[in-house]
RNA sequence: GGCGCUAUCGUCUAGGGGACUAGGACACGGCCCUCUCAAGGCUGGAACACGGGUUCGAAUCCCGUUAGCGCUACCA
């Protein structure tokens, strides 16, 4: 077994994410990146970010934006200037021919078609396919003739005898035996670097010291670590999180909906729940604190509390964490979190009316975030707040406490009659002077004030009415009214 | 097929030989609060995959089985 001694435990911790730019930045990735980033900060080291951009064909600039902007929504921002893996192509030859050189890689000139043809017999025979490694039997004169004549080849890497283990942080030992790895392939026939090869190449020169990543690449590691001792260099602590998986229990993809980061953004998520949720896929703080903020979790963060089991991801979990960080949010705080939403609902032209209106906005907010989940709730239960607002009646709800018209128009009449002669303008007077009202008409307080949200607001839920009419005025809530009672005036007729 | 990883309520998890009649949270049911919706409080049902060991004692350690997942490319 080969030693797989460690970067010494004293030098400043850097980590990485590397993610290729294939696509949208996805769950797993963020909480890979997540991981990293609280390990860095947690140890006071640096968290980096490399872009493996080395399939030219997959990788798109879109991606590498998709990327940028969804760690930076997060708040996962690196540490150093991003490294493009494409970039560093030349050192990653120069590694893989300084193995070649010193005899520990060599050529091989099976071509693709062969190979696939070696693999298929060795199926149909019902054996495991290993490559054979014929070139690396190859005569003097007969290699140096092929090379001459220009005969494409690839570098395969030559795997001793043996066994190749590490201590993996989160699944202690892990260990492969040398004869089940085949003598992989580090450079292509056109010279360009297989993934290995240039993940080793870069992780080295980056001095990465900690390589955190998804469990998917376990098998990976043993070829790593082979590329890193031939290189003569020291290897990095390992650590392999476990996947996410979909409700069904397979890796996550498109078909369990919304699995971008971008996408949880959009539908009203904080980046603090998601950061949280993220979190508790595959780690615990021990105990039963759930709800962290991201200081908590550094604060927190360990390998020692990291799970092996792939988790499930249940987006029920991730509204209800989503409800219990915005109702956490106070102040500025609050405010600065939904001002993007605000503005995007076209409530707020931007920051600067926002920053108009702070402190009322403020009291809005405060009024209510916690009868909301998302941001998306929020602001459609701020929105009446708002002047100008054309009163649009929910037609669901007008079914249900406005089923007989002409009752409804009599309590709305009665109802404004009182707002418009009320001269105590205060919530708890608001409140009285209703309650009294119902007393009075003999009906219960909730069906009179359910009839009276839709009126003021045109919906069937919202915060207190009687709070909703003292914060909208006098004024906007006797036009609202009217306009409801013509509303009802003309269903009638018709 | 080969190799590897994994296995506690439907889901996220606590648990690291006795404190376990297995705790918390989401979801679900009931009750309370209540002007709706949330939030909150109380409460109910719900799990150690199976089989062998080791031990006075196992959810916890070991082995096997089963199942799931991953890798098995001149993809990353």
């Amino acid at each position: 077994m080969s030693a797989s001694h460690s970067v010494a435990s004293g030098s400043p911790v850097r980590v990485r994410f590397a993610p290729s730019p294939t696509g949208y930045l996805h769950v797993g990735g963020a909480r890979t990146a997540l991981f990293n980033w609280l390990f860095a900060r947690k140890l006071g080291g640096k968290f980096l970010l490399r872009i493996e951009d080395t399939d030219k064909a997959r990788s798109t600039d879109e991606s590498t934006a998709a990327i940028f902007e969804g760690l930076t929504w997060l708040g996962l921002q690196w540490d150093e200037e991003v490294v493009y893996q494409g970039g560093n192509l030349e050192r990653h030859r120069r590694d893989a021919n300084a193995m070649l050189e010193r005899g520990l890689a060599y050529r091989c000139f099976c071509t693709p078609a062969e190979l696939d043809e070696r693999r298929k017999s060795a199926e149909r025979a019902k054996t495991a396919f290993k490559y054979d490694r014929r070139c690396d039997r190859l005569d003097k004169d007969d290699l140096a003739r092929r090379i001459a004549a220009g005969e494409p080849s690839v570098v395969r890497f030559r795997v001793a005898d043996g066994a190749t283990a590490w201590h993996d942080l989160v699944h202690e030992t892990i260990s492969f035996p040398n004869k089940d790895i085949e003598d992989f392939v580090i450079l292509r026939s056109d010279g360009t670097p297989i993934y290995n090869m240039a993940v080793v190449s870069d992780d080295i020169a980056m001095g990465i010291t900690h390589v955190m990543r998804g469990d998917d690449h376990i098998s990976n590691t043993p070829k790593q670590i082979l590329l890193y001792q031939a290189l003569g260099a020291s290897l990095p602590v390992f650590a392999h999180f476990p996947m996410i998986h979909g409700l069904d229990g397979k890796k996550l993809s498109k078909r369990h909906g919304a699995t971008a980061v971008a996408d949880y953004q959009h539908l009203g998520i904080l980046p603090e729940a998601m950061n949280n949720f993220l979190a508790l896929m595959g780690w615990s703080p021990g105990g039963d604190l759930e709800v962290m903020t991201r200081d908590d979790m550094i604060e927190r963060f360990s390998t020692d509390h990291l799970l092996r089991k792939a988790s499930v991801f249940d987006t029920k979990k991730l509204e209800w964490m989503n409800g219990q960080h915005l109702s956490r949010l106070t102040g500025d705080a609050l405010v600065a979190a939904m001002t993007p939403s605000f503005i995007a609902a076209g409530l707020f032209a931007d920051a600067a009316a926002v920053q108009a209106v702070h402190d009322w906005f403020a009291t809005v907010l405060e009024d209510c975030k916690e009868r909301a989940r998302t941001t998306d709730q929020l602001v459609e239960l701020a929105r009446p707040f708002f002047p100008g607002q054309p009163l649009v009646i929910d037609t669901a709800a007008a079914a249900k406490h406005w089923a007989d018209p002409a009752q409804a128009m009599e309590w709305l009449q009665a109802v404004r009659a009182h707002l418009a002669a009320l001269t105590d303008w205060t919530d708890a007077s608001i409140e009285a002077d209703l309650k009294a009202l119902a007393t009075e008409l003999g009906v219960g307080a909730s069906p009179l004030f359910q009839a009276t949200r839709i009126a003021v607001t045109g919906r069937g839920v919202g915060i207190s009415i009687t709070k909703t009419i003292f914060r909208v005025g006098r004024e906007v809530s006797l036009a609202n009214i009217d306009s409801a009672l013509t509303h009802l005036a003309e269903q009638s007729a018709a």
